[in-house]
DNA sequence: CTCGTATGTGAACGCACTGTGAACCGGATC
DNA sequence: GATCCGGTTCACAGTGCGTTCACATACGAG
Protein backbone atom coordinates (compact mmCIF):
# COMPACT_ATOMS: atom_id res chain seq x y z
CA UNK A 1 0.00 0.00 0.00
CA UNK A 2 1.20 3.44 -0.92
CA UNK A 3 2.02 5.83 1.82
CA UNK A 4 -0.60 8.29 3.02
CA UNK A 5 0.68 11.74 2.04
CA UNK A 6 0.63 14.10 5.53
CA UNK A 7 1.38 17.31 5.98
CA UNK A 8 3.29 19.35 7.95
CA UNK A 9 6.90 17.80 8.61
CA UNK A 10 7.34 17.63 11.88
CA UNK A 11 3.88 15.96 11.99
CA UNK A 12 2.54 16.78 15.37
CA UNK A 13 3.16 13.73 17.52
CA UNK A 14 -0.40 12.71 18.66
CA UNK A 15 -1.38 12.28 14.64
CA UNK A 16 1.72 10.31 13.96
CA UNK A 17 0.76 7.89 16.80
CA UNK A 18 -2.22 7.58 15.77
CA UNK A 19 -1.77 7.18 11.99
CA UNK A 20 1.22 4.20 13.34
CA UNK A 21 -1.31 2.70 15.54
CA UNK A 22 -4.23 2.59 12.94
CA UNK A 23 -1.90 1.08 10.59
CA UNK A 24 -1.49 3.53 8.04
CA UNK A 25 1.68 3.79 6.34
CA UNK A 26 2.39 7.56 5.97
CA UNK A 27 4.91 10.11 5.35
CA UNK A 28 5.21 13.54 6.32
CA UNK A 29 6.46 16.37 3.61
CA UNK A 30 7.26 19.92 4.76
CA UNK A 31 5.72 21.86 1.27
CA UNK A 32 4.27 21.58 -1.45
CA UNK A 33 7.14 20.95 -3.89
CA UNK A 34 8.36 18.09 -1.69
CA UNK A 35 4.75 16.61 -1.88
CA UNK A 36 5.48 16.10 -5.37
CA UNK A 37 8.81 15.29 -5.52
CA UNK A 38 8.75 12.57 -3.15
CA UNK A 39 5.31 11.44 -4.47
CA UNK A 40 5.52 7.62 -5.57
CA UNK A 41 5.09 6.13 -8.82
CA UNK A 42 1.36 5.28 -8.26
CA UNK A 43 0.97 8.19 -6.44
CA UNK A 44 -0.16 9.12 -2.70
CA UNK A 45 -3.30 7.28 -1.43
CA UNK A 46 -4.78 9.86 -0.26
CA UNK A 47 -3.55 12.53 1.99
CA UNK A 48 -4.21 14.26 5.79
CA UNK A 49 -3.54 18.12 5.83
CA UNK A 50 -3.20 19.77 9.43
CA UNK A 51 -4.78 23.21 8.59
CA UNK A 52 -4.97 24.22 12.57
CA UNK A 53 -1.54 25.88 12.67
CA UNK A 54 -0.33 26.88 9.33
CA UNK A 55 -3.84 27.39 7.23
CA UNK A 56 -2.02 29.35 4.51
CA UNK A 57 0.51 26.83 3.81
CA UNK A 58 -2.04 24.18 4.02
CA UNK A 59 -4.15 25.19 1.50
CA UNK A 60 -2.12 25.65 -0.59
CA UNK A 61 -0.64 22.64 -0.53
CA UNK A 62 -4.40 21.61 -0.92
CA UNK A 63 -4.71 23.77 -3.84
CA UNK A 64 -1.69 22.31 -5.74
CA UNK A 65 -2.39 18.69 -5.43
CA UNK A 66 -6.31 19.04 -6.54
CA UNK A 67 -5.82 21.36 -9.26
CA UNK A 68 -3.67 18.71 -11.33
CA UNK A 69 -4.41 16.24 -14.38
CA UNK A 70 -5.23 13.69 -11.55
CA UNK A 71 -6.46 15.36 -8.28
CA UNK A 72 -5.15 14.10 -5.24
CA UNK A 73 -7.75 11.83 -3.00
CA UNK A 74 -9.29 11.27 -0.52
CA UNK A 75 -8.02 14.30 1.10
CA UNK A 76 -8.59 14.63 5.08
CA UNK A 77 -8.66 18.20 6.65
CA UNK A 78 -7.88 18.73 10.29
CA UNK A 79 -8.86 22.50 11.43
CA UNK A 80 -9.38 23.90 14.74
CA UNK A 81 -12.72 25.14 15.67
CA UNK A 82 -12.25 28.30 14.82
CA UNK A 83 -11.50 27.64 11.09
CA UNK A 84 -15.07 26.31 10.68
CA UNK A 85 -16.39 28.65 9.15
CA UNK A 86 -13.67 29.07 6.58
CA UNK A 87 -14.65 25.92 4.94
CA UNK A 88 -17.55 26.72 2.88
CA UNK A 89 -15.56 28.21 0.70
CA UNK A 90 -12.87 25.70 0.13
CA UNK A 91 -15.56 23.12 -0.44
CA UNK A 92 -13.54 21.54 -3.52
CA UNK A 93 -10.00 21.41 -2.28
CA UNK A 94 -11.13 18.49 0.85
CA UNK A 95 -13.40 15.22 0.90
CA UNK A 96 -13.73 15.04 4.51
CA UNK A 97 -12.44 17.05 7.43
CA UNK A 98 -11.82 16.21 11.31
CA UNK A 99 -11.78 18.80 14.35
CA UNK A 100 -8.16 19.02 15.70
CA UNK A 101 -7.24 18.27 18.37
CA UNK A 102 -9.27 14.92 17.48
CA UNK A 103 -10.06 11.30 18.96
CA UNK A 104 -7.72 9.06 17.54
CA UNK A 105 -10.98 6.70 16.86
CA UNK A 106 -12.78 9.20 15.20
CA UNK A 107 -9.71 10.34 12.79
CA UNK A 108 -9.28 6.35 12.13
CA UNK A 109 -12.86 6.30 11.55
CA UNK A 110 -13.04 8.84 8.69
CA UNK A 111 -9.93 7.39 7.71
CA UNK A 112 -11.65 4.22 6.84
CA UNK A 113 -15.19 6.02 5.85
CA UNK A 114 -12.79 7.73 2.96
CA UNK A 115 -11.33 4.79 1.67
CA UNK A 116 -14.49 3.26 1.36
CA UNK A 117 -15.83 6.25 -0.60
CA UNK A 118 -13.66 6.46 -2.73
CA UNK A 119 -13.50 2.70 -3.83
CA UNK A 120 -10.48 0.84 -2.25
CA UNK A 121 -12.06 -0.55 0.70
CA UNK A 122 -10.43 -0.34 4.12
CA UNK A 123 -6.81 -1.81 4.78
CA UNK A 124 -7.16 -5.50 6.05
CA UNK A 125 -6.95 -7.09 9.26
CA UNK A 126 -3.52 -8.55 9.15
CA UNK A 127 -1.48 -11.12 11.43
CA UNK A 128 1.76 -11.04 9.99
CA UNK A 129 5.17 -13.27 11.00
CA UNK A 130 8.10 -13.42 9.08
CA UNK A 131 6.76 -14.92 5.54
CA UNK A 132 3.49 -15.53 7.12
CA UNK A 133 0.47 -13.23 6.49
CA UNK A 134 -3.00 -14.30 7.90
CA UNK A 135 -5.80 -12.16 6.16
CA UNK A 136 -8.57 -12.23 9.27
CA UNK A 137 -11.54 -10.52 7.17
CA UNK A 138 -10.64 -12.70 3.97
CA UNK A 139 -9.48 -16.32 6.27
CA UNK A 140 -6.73 -16.33 3.76
CA UNK A 141 -3.18 -17.40 4.17
CA UNK A 142 -0.07 -16.85 2.62
CA UNK A 143 3.59 -17.81 2.90
CA UNK A 144 6.25 -15.81 0.81
CA UNK A 145 3.32 -14.81 -0.88
CA UNK A 146 1.96 -17.86 -2.04
CA UNK A 147 -1.29 -19.06 -0.95
CA UNK A 148 -2.11 -21.58 1.79
CA UNK A 149 -4.93 -23.47 1.23
CA UNK A 150 -6.09 -24.23 5.21
CA UNK A 151 -8.61 -26.06 6.34
CA UNK A 152 -11.00 -24.43 8.67
CA UNK A 153 -8.90 -25.66 12.12
CA UNK A 154 -6.01 -25.40 10.90
CA UNK A 155 -6.70 -21.75 10.10
CA UNK A 156 -7.85 -21.42 13.66
CA UNK A 157 -4.72 -22.69 14.98
CA UNK A 158 -2.07 -21.00 13.25
CA UNK A 159 -3.91 -17.58 13.50
CA UNK A 160 -3.68 -18.41 17.65
CA UNK A 161 -0.24 -19.48 17.42
CA UNK A 162 0.73 -16.66 14.72
CA UNK A 163 -1.13 -14.03 17.26
CA UNK A 164 1.51 -15.20 19.97
CA UNK A 165 4.61 -15.82 19.00
CA UNK A 166 7.71 -16.79 20.78
CA UNK A 167 5.22 -18.44 23.58
CA UNK A 168 4.43 -22.22 24.18
CA UNK A 169 1.85 -23.75 24.73
CA UNK A 170 0.71 -26.80 26.03
CA UNK A 171 -1.98 -29.15 24.02
CA UNK A 172 -4.64 -28.24 26.88
CA UNK A 173 -4.02 -25.14 26.44
CA UNK A 174 -4.35 -25.28 22.93
CA UNK A 175 -8.03 -27.26 22.88
CA UNK A 176 -9.27 -25.10 25.13
CA UNK A 177 -8.20 -21.63 23.43
CA UNK A 178 -8.50 -22.73 19.90
CA UNK A 179 -11.24 -25.79 19.66
CA UNK A 180 -13.07 -24.46 22.58
CA UNK A 181 -13.19 -24.59 26.94
CA UNK A 182 -15.90 -27.40 26.70
CA UNK A 183 -13.94 -29.75 24.34
CA UNK A 184 -13.35 -32.87 25.47
CA UNK A 185 -11.18 -34.65 22.71
CA UNK A 186 -7.90 -36.07 23.01
CA UNK A 187 -4.47 -34.32 23.16
CA UNK A 188 -3.35 -36.17 20.05
CA UNK A 189 -5.79 -34.09 17.93
CA UNK A 190 -3.37 -30.99 18.59
CA UNK A 191 -0.44 -33.42 16.76
CA UNK A 192 -2.14 -34.43 14.10
CA UNK A 193 -2.79 -30.82 13.09
CA UNK A 194 0.52 -29.61 13.72
CA UNK A 195 1.74 -31.99 11.29
CA UNK A 196 -0.45 -30.63 8.96
CA UNK A 197 0.84 -26.97 9.44
CA UNK A 198 3.81 -28.11 9.11
CA UNK A 199 3.41 -29.77 5.93
CA UNK A 200 1.36 -26.91 4.45
CA UNK A 201 4.12 -24.32 5.58
CA UNK A 202 6.75 -26.27 3.39
CA UNK A 203 9.79 -28.16 4.62
CA UNK A 204 11.51 -24.53 4.17
CA UNK A 205 8.77 -22.96 6.46
CA UNK A 206 7.87 -26.21 8.74
CA UNK A 207 10.47 -25.58 11.76
CA UNK A 208 8.15 -21.85 12.60
CA UNK A 209 6.52 -24.05 14.64
CA UNK A 210 8.85 -26.18 16.94
CA UNK A 211 8.08 -28.83 19.42
CA UNK A 212 8.80 -28.23 23.08
CA UNK A 213 9.06 -31.72 24.09
CA UNK A 214 6.71 -32.82 27.61
CA UNK A 215 5.34 -29.59 27.08
CA UNK A 216 3.84 -28.53 23.97
CA UNK A 217 4.57 -26.13 21.11
CA UNK A 218 5.56 -22.64 19.93
CA UNK A 219 5.27 -20.60 16.86
CA UNK A 220 8.55 -19.07 15.65
CA UNK A 221 11.25 -18.27 17.65
CA UNK A 222 11.84 -18.03 21.58
CA UNK A 223 12.04 -14.81 23.13
CA UNK A 224 15.11 -16.30 24.85
CA UNK A 225 16.71 -17.37 22.64
CA UNK A 226 20.20 -15.74 22.18
CA UNK B 1 -37.12 24.18 0.16
CA UNK B 2 -37.83 20.55 1.16
CA UNK B 3 -37.28 19.90 5.15
CA UNK B 4 -34.52 17.76 6.34
CA UNK B 5 -35.48 14.68 8.27
CA UNK B 6 -34.43 14.25 11.77
CA UNK B 7 -34.68 11.37 14.01
CA UNK B 8 -35.74 10.76 16.53
CA UNK B 9 -38.61 12.04 17.85
CA UNK B 10 -38.94 13.87 20.01
CA UNK B 11 -35.26 15.83 18.58
CA UNK B 12 -32.36 16.65 21.56
CA UNK B 13 -33.16 19.72 22.29
CA UNK B 14 -29.41 21.17 21.18
CA UNK B 15 -29.62 19.73 18.15
CA UNK B 16 -33.13 21.02 17.31
CA UNK B 17 -31.83 24.52 18.34
CA UNK B 18 -28.83 23.77 15.94
CA UNK B 19 -30.64 23.71 12.69
CA UNK B 20 -32.75 26.36 13.55
CA UNK B 21 -30.14 28.65 14.12
CA UNK B 22 -27.74 27.37 10.70
CA UNK B 23 -31.69 28.16 8.62
CA UNK B 24 -32.16 24.79 7.47
CA UNK B 25 -35.96 23.70 7.66
CA UNK B 26 -36.74 20.08 8.85
CA UNK B 27 -39.08 17.12 10.67
CA UNK B 28 -38.90 15.20 12.93
CA UNK B 29 -40.04 11.62 12.72
CA UNK B 30 -40.91 8.58 14.80
CA UNK B 31 -39.96 5.86 12.87
CA UNK B 32 -38.95 4.64 9.26
CA UNK B 33 -42.77 4.04 8.70
CA UNK B 34 -43.51 7.65 9.81
CA UNK B 35 -40.50 8.89 8.11
CA UNK B 36 -42.34 7.39 4.77
CA UNK B 37 -45.66 8.33 5.30
CA UNK B 38 -45.00 12.23 6.01
CA UNK B 39 -42.29 12.48 3.31
CA UNK B 40 -42.94 15.79 0.94
CA UNK B 41 -43.82 15.17 -2.50
CA UNK B 42 -40.06 16.08 -3.77
CA UNK B 43 -38.59 13.99 -0.84
CA UNK B 44 -36.69 14.54 1.86
CA UNK B 45 -33.68 16.58 1.36
CA UNK B 46 -31.62 14.81 3.47
CA UNK B 47 -31.46 13.22 6.74
CA UNK B 48 -29.73 13.91 10.17
CA UNK B 49 -29.88 10.59 12.31
CA UNK B 50 -29.23 10.50 15.97
CA UNK B 51 -27.58 6.75 16.72
CA UNK B 52 -26.11 7.97 19.87
CA UNK B 53 -29.08 6.92 22.11
CA UNK B 54 -30.70 4.41 19.69
CA UNK B 55 -28.78 2.79 17.35
CA UNK B 56 -30.88 -0.26 16.06
CA UNK B 57 -33.79 2.55 15.63
CA UNK B 58 -31.57 4.83 13.81
CA UNK B 59 -29.90 2.20 11.93
CA UNK B 60 -32.90 0.20 10.89
CA UNK B 61 -34.07 3.92 9.78
CA UNK B 62 -31.21 4.15 7.30
CA UNK B 63 -31.14 1.10 5.75
CA UNK B 64 -35.00 1.65 4.66
CA UNK B 65 -34.37 5.21 3.43
CA UNK B 66 -31.24 4.05 1.67
CA UNK B 67 -32.97 0.90 -0.11
CA UNK B 68 -35.52 2.25 -1.84
CA UNK B 69 -35.62 3.15 -5.72
CA UNK B 70 -34.42 6.80 -4.66
CA UNK B 71 -31.74 6.05 -1.99
CA UNK B 72 -32.33 9.29 0.59
CA UNK B 73 -28.92 11.55 0.26
CA UNK B 74 -27.13 12.77 1.94
CA UNK B 75 -27.55 10.88 5.11
CA UNK B 76 -25.59 12.75 8.26
CA UNK B 77 -24.82 10.06 11.34
CA UNK B 78 -24.90 11.27 15.20
CA UNK B 79 -22.81 8.41 16.52
CA UNK B 80 -21.11 8.12 20.61
CA UNK B 81 -17.39 7.79 21.00
CA UNK B 82 -18.08 4.29 21.44
CA UNK B 83 -20.05 3.72 18.26
CA UNK B 84 -17.23 4.76 15.76
CA UNK B 85 -15.55 1.30 15.55
CA UNK B 86 -19.35 -0.11 14.53
CA UNK B 87 -19.62 2.31 11.28
CA UNK B 88 -16.57 0.54 9.74
CA UNK B 89 -19.42 -2.12 8.46
CA UNK B 90 -22.13 0.50 7.63
CA UNK B 91 -20.52 2.60 4.88
CA UNK B 92 -22.81 2.39 2.96
CA UNK B 93 -25.58 3.81 5.47
CA UNK B 94 -24.23 7.13 5.40
CA UNK B 95 -22.42 9.76 4.14
CA UNK B 96 -20.78 11.48 6.56
CA UNK B 97 -20.94 11.25 10.71
CA UNK B 98 -20.53 13.38 13.82
CA UNK B 99 -19.75 13.26 17.18
CA UNK B 100 -22.82 13.44 19.79
CA UNK B 101 -22.39 15.67 21.83
CA UNK B 102 -21.49 18.28 18.72
CA UNK B 103 -20.49 21.52 18.21
CA UNK B 104 -23.03 23.83 16.85
CA UNK B 105 -20.15 25.05 13.89
CA UNK B 106 -19.61 21.73 13.27
CA UNK B 107 -22.49 20.50 12.62
CA UNK B 108 -23.42 23.36 10.38
CA UNK B 109 -20.09 22.84 8.53
CA UNK B 110 -20.27 19.29 7.57
CA UNK B 111 -24.48 20.14 6.54
CA UNK B 112 -22.84 22.52 4.27
CA UNK B 113 -20.03 20.24 2.82
CA UNK B 114 -22.46 17.48 2.62
CA UNK B 115 -25.18 19.62 0.23
CA UNK B 116 -22.10 20.69 -1.67
CA UNK B 117 -20.76 17.33 -2.60
CA UNK B 118 -24.16 16.19 -3.49
CA UNK B 119 -25.19 18.81 -5.66
CA UNK B 120 -21.87 17.53 -7.83
CA UNK B 121 -23.37 13.87 -7.80
CA UNK B 122 -20.23 12.49 -6.05
CA UNK B 123 -22.19 8.89 -5.17
CA UNK B 124 -21.15 6.00 -7.34
CA UNK B 125 -23.99 4.67 -8.61
CA UNK B 126 -22.67 1.65 -9.66
CA UNK B 127 -21.26 -1.45 -8.09
CA UNK B 128 -18.75 -3.11 -10.43
CA UNK B 129 -16.27 -5.97 -9.52
CA UNK B 130 -14.55 -7.20 -12.62
CA UNK B 131 -17.34 -8.96 -15.43
CA UNK B 132 -19.73 -8.03 -12.82
CA UNK B 133 -21.78 -4.50 -13.01
CA UNK B 134 -24.60 -3.71 -10.97
CA UNK B 135 -26.47 -0.54 -11.50
CA UNK B 136 -28.15 1.08 -8.80
CA UNK B 137 -30.47 3.64 -10.04
CA UNK B 138 -32.00 0.87 -12.30
CA UNK B 139 -32.07 -2.33 -10.13
CA UNK B 140 -30.38 -3.76 -13.09
CA UNK B 141 -27.14 -6.19 -13.24
CA UNK B 142 -25.07 -7.62 -15.95
CA UNK B 143 -21.94 -10.03 -16.50
CA UNK B 144 -19.57 -9.80 -19.65
CA UNK B 145 -22.32 -7.27 -20.57
CA UNK B 146 -25.13 -9.74 -20.53
CA UNK B 147 -28.05 -8.85 -18.33
CA UNK B 148 -28.52 -10.91 -15.07
CA UNK B 149 -32.07 -11.61 -14.29
CA UNK B 150 -32.20 -11.14 -10.75
CA UNK B 151 -34.90 -10.93 -8.00
CA UNK B 152 -34.52 -8.60 -5.44
CA UNK B 153 -33.62 -10.67 -2.65
CA UNK B 154 -30.89 -11.83 -5.41
CA UNK B 155 -30.00 -8.33 -5.89
CA UNK B 156 -29.48 -7.06 -3.11
CA UNK B 157 -27.39 -10.15 -1.54
CA UNK B 158 -25.21 -9.63 -4.57
CA UNK B 159 -25.11 -6.30 -4.14
CA UNK B 160 -23.78 -6.72 -0.41
CA UNK B 161 -20.99 -9.14 -1.54
CA UNK B 162 -19.84 -7.56 -4.18
CA UNK B 163 -19.42 -4.14 -1.91
CA UNK B 164 -17.07 -6.33 0.10
CA UNK B 165 -14.93 -7.87 -2.32
CA UNK B 166 -12.88 -10.55 -0.89
CA UNK B 167 -14.03 -10.90 2.48
CA UNK B 168 -15.81 -13.41 4.33
CA UNK B 169 -19.50 -13.16 5.84
CA UNK B 170 -20.68 -15.49 7.87
CA UNK B 171 -24.37 -16.13 7.44
CA UNK B 172 -25.76 -14.91 10.12
CA UNK B 173 -24.22 -11.70 9.21
CA UNK B 174 -25.37 -11.77 6.06
CA UNK B 175 -28.91 -12.37 7.52
CA UNK B 176 -28.90 -9.15 9.20
CA UNK B 177 -27.26 -7.13 7.07
CA UNK B 178 -29.01 -7.61 4.15
CA UNK B 179 -32.23 -9.41 4.90
CA UNK B 180 -32.62 -6.72 8.71
CA UNK B 181 -31.57 -7.05 11.44
CA UNK B 182 -34.88 -8.32 13.49
CA UNK B 183 -34.78 -10.87 10.86
CA UNK B 184 -35.37 -14.82 12.15
CA UNK B 185 -35.18 -17.21 9.59
CA UNK B 186 -33.10 -20.18 9.47
CA UNK B 187 -29.57 -20.11 8.52
CA UNK B 188 -29.69 -22.30 4.96
CA UNK B 189 -32.27 -19.37 3.08
CA UNK B 190 -28.46 -17.78 2.71
CA UNK B 191 -27.49 -21.28 1.15
CA UNK B 192 -30.37 -21.55 -1.40
CA UNK B 193 -29.69 -17.61 -2.23
CA UNK B 194 -25.99 -18.35 -3.20
CA UNK B 195 -26.67 -21.47 -5.04
CA UNK B 196 -29.31 -19.58 -7.30
CA UNK B 197 -26.72 -16.84 -7.70
CA UNK B 198 -24.14 -19.26 -8.75
CA UNK B 199 -26.70 -20.62 -10.71
CA UNK B 200 -27.24 -17.00 -12.77
CA UNK B 201 -23.75 -16.36 -12.76
CA UNK B 202 -23.51 -19.29 -15.13
CA UNK B 203 -20.68 -22.16 -14.85
CA UNK B 204 -18.32 -19.19 -16.08
CA UNK B 205 -18.54 -17.29 -13.16
CA UNK B 206 -20.35 -19.10 -10.54
CA UNK B 207 -16.72 -19.10 -8.89
CA UNK B 208 -17.13 -15.47 -7.96
CA UNK B 209 -18.52 -16.70 -5.02
CA UNK B 210 -16.64 -19.25 -2.78
CA UNK B 211 -17.88 -21.10 -0.04
CA UNK B 212 -15.22 -20.91 3.20
CA UNK B 213 -16.20 -23.64 5.11
CA UNK B 214 -17.37 -23.54 8.34
CA UNK B 215 -17.94 -19.90 8.37
CA UNK B 216 -19.73 -18.19 5.36
CA UNK B 217 -19.18 -16.99 1.74
CA UNK B 218 -16.83 -14.61 0.32
CA UNK B 219 -17.39 -12.62 -3.40
CA UNK B 220 -14.54 -12.38 -5.96
CA UNK B 221 -10.27 -13.12 -4.63
CA UNK B 222 -8.87 -11.20 -1.82
CA UNK B 223 -6.82 -8.27 -2.01
CA UNK B 224 -3.31 -8.67 -0.64
CA UNK B 225 -2.59 -5.17 -0.79
CA UNK B 226 0.47 -4.46 1.41
C1' DC C 1 23.38 -49.19 25.13
C1' DT C 2 18.64 -49.93 26.82
C1' DC C 3 14.43 -48.68 28.08
C1' DG C 4 10.40 -45.71 28.68
C1' DT C 5 8.05 -41.89 27.26
C1' DA C 6 6.83 -38.45 23.95
C1' DT C 7 6.05 -37.21 19.32
C1' DG C 8 5.65 -38.00 14.15
C1' DT C 9 3.06 -40.38 10.58
C1' DG C 10 -0.25 -42.70 7.69
C1' DA C 11 -4.72 -44.40 7.30
C1' DA C 12 -9.51 -45.08 8.45
C1' DC C 13 -13.78 -43.74 10.47
C1' DG C 14 -17.76 -40.95 10.92
C1' DC C 15 -19.95 -36.67 11.69
C1' DA C 16 -21.13 -32.15 10.34
C1' DC C 17 -21.44 -29.06 6.72
C1' DT C 18 -22.91 -27.83 2.19
C1' DG C 19 -25.24 -28.57 -2.35
C1' DT C 20 -29.46 -29.67 -4.45
C1' DG C 21 -34.18 -30.57 -5.82
C1' DA C 22 -38.66 -29.92 -4.49
C1' DA C 23 -42.36 -28.64 -1.58
C1' DC C 24 -44.56 -25.04 0.95
C1' DC C 25 -46.49 -20.48 1.68
C1' DG C 26 -47.73 -15.77 1.54
C1' DG C 27 -48.56 -11.86 -1.33
C1' DA C 28 -49.68 -9.80 -5.69
C1' DT C 29 -52.25 -9.78 -9.92
C1' DC C 30 -56.09 -10.56 -12.74
C1' DG D 1 -61.13 -17.52 -6.14
C1' DA D 2 -57.39 -19.06 -9.40
C1' DT D 3 -52.84 -18.44 -10.79
C1' DC D 4 -48.22 -16.95 -10.70
C1' DC D 5 -43.98 -15.55 -8.56
C1' DG D 6 -40.50 -15.23 -5.27
C1' DG D 7 -38.84 -16.32 -0.66
C1' DT D 8 -38.44 -19.84 2.77
C1' DT D 9 -38.08 -24.36 4.50
C1' DC D 10 -37.38 -29.25 4.28
C1' DA D 11 -35.29 -33.78 3.21
C1' DC D 12 -31.73 -36.14 1.35
C1' DA D 13 -27.18 -37.03 -0.64
C1' DG D 14 -22.30 -36.28 -1.15
C1' DT D 15 -18.08 -35.19 0.90
C1' DG D 16 -14.68 -32.46 3.28
C1' DC D 17 -12.25 -32.70 7.26
C1' DG D 18 -11.81 -33.31 12.21
C1' DT D 19 -10.88 -37.07 15.13
C1' DT D 20 -8.99 -41.29 16.49
C1' DC D 21 -6.15 -45.25 16.31
C1' DA D 22 -2.01 -48.07 15.46
C1' DC D 23 2.45 -48.08 14.64
C1' DA D 24 7.06 -45.94 13.73
C1' DT D 25 10.51 -42.90 15.22
C1' DA D 26 12.98 -39.67 18.20
C1' DC D 27 14.52 -38.17 22.47
C1' DG D 28 16.40 -38.30 27.10
C1' DA D 29 17.43 -40.56 31.51
C1' DG D 30 19.93 -44.00 33.66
Amino acid sequence: MEPLLVYPDPVPPELAQALDLSGYPWKAVVDERTAVRVEPDDGWTGAIVVAANDPDGAFALCRTLRKRDLPLEPMLLLVSGGQLGDLELRDELFDDFCLYPFQPLELEARLKHLFWRSGRGTRPELVEYGPLVLNLETYQAAIDGAPLDLTYMEYELLKFLASHPGRVFTRETLLSRVWGYEYYGGARTVDVHIRRLRAKLGEQHANLIQTVRSVGYRFGQSRWSI
